[in-house]
DNA sequence: TCGTTGATGGTATGGTTGTACCACAAAAGG
DNA sequence: CCTTTTGTGGTACAACCATACCATCAACGA
């Protein structure tokens, strides 16, 4: 045999091309020879690690998935003391809004994967179902442990409110994705609201 | 001159081919043939009045974007009595839960092209920018009315709760898209959150 | 009545895309 | 040492796409 390689980082590398391209003209404009000429292989070598375009994009699929339960966990950890529930939700819809330009990247292939595997078969759409129902039941679990610590409003549901927080911060990344809005009149929304849920502001917070 | 055609009339036939090719495969795989299929001509007509593939694109989301707002006004005018805030709102709101299946096509068409325009130059990003700041001001004067009234909670901040409103209902319209949540789940969050803007339920709503 | 013009069909064309095929190099195993 | 396997490049190919071009037919204006 030759080199050798180590198969799981070529595979990586292709992906990193694949959603750079993607980055710069848009998902369906990814083309075979348009990831080739980012990664800096040839057309082969692509069919190669990845026997058809279909493979390859449920691969980055896959990848990016991935790495958004990373993002959220890391936001989560930065947060370092783990039970101050209101930092903790502030953390993870935060993620949802896009701030420099790599994140906004990043959600915008995001989106474009999610709307896209709503028409194309080929691409599992159960990717996306999963993820969200557990951030709604890790939410409403913080929603709780807040009103029994009584940080968090009394005549809430947990559960319905978690689906609004969700959904509050889903809509506000599109708005900023589509320039709508900047991402730092999202955050203000998203502080707002919280503000409504968390009386007692809980670092001087704004409103 | 032969038939003397009513050129805005063949114009609409053709773009409604458009859409419901783009409803069955997705906007990304709508092509010239496919569209001509759809509405019964051959491929030299749609070129015929739409020049250019992206003219005939453009065309069809500036039709989608008309649609929208009629949708919306037809809402708010079914509504009749003009002078009830919370229903305008809660009227307005629902048009983006897509219910039946037709609802469902038109918003999953819109979303397609909201993302398309993001990356694709040809598509004025514009027309997405207008419409939600204009809803925002207009779901912004209602809650200043209904304050004034008594009817929603003093001392929330109607801007603020207008761009609120407005993530929430784009949020969950695009989790019912993507098969997240059922469009009644939705329904009922929504009436969920207003009914903690308008304290006093106008019509015994939910929760 | 006749040519001019609007409306339509068919087909050719140049480019692009995904994929299959062929060749070759190089390292490991016998 | 020779053969088998793994990685890589180049290229060919069939399909499809948007668009340009050519032809035709019918009706209105003169």
């Amino acid at each position: 045999m030759p080199k050798l390689v180590d198969h799981e980082e070529r595979r990586a590398h292709i992906i990193d091309a694949l959603l750079r391209s993607a980055t710069n003209s848009g998902l369906h404009a990814v083309t075979m020879r348009s990831v080739a000429v980012e990664a800096g292989v040839s057309v082969r070598l692509v069919q190669y690690y990845f026997d058809t375009k279909e493979q390859l994009l449920l691969a980055a699929m896959e990848r990016l998935a991935t790495r958004m339960g990373e993002r959220v966990q890391r936001r989560v950890r930065a947060r370092g003391g783990a039970t101050d529930p209101r930092g903790i939700i502030e953390a993870v819809l935060l993620e949802a809004v896009p701030t420099d330009e790599e994140s906004r990247a990043f959600h915008l292939i995001y989106t474009e994967y999610a709307v896209l595997s709503v028409t194309d078969p080929g691409l599992g759409g159960q990717q996306f179902l999963a993820a969200p129902s557990e951030m709604e039941a890790f939410l409403a679990a913080q929603l709780t442990a807040a009103q029994r610590d009584g940080a968090a409003a009394p005549g809430l549901d947990p559960h319905q409110e978690a689906v609004v927080l969700l959904a509050v911060s889903a809509g506000l990344g599109l708005s900023v994705l589509l320039n709508q809005r900047t991402a730092d009149e999202a955050v203000a929304v998203l502080h707002y609201h919280l503000g409504r849920i968390f009386p007692t502001p809980s670092r001087g917070a704004y409103a």
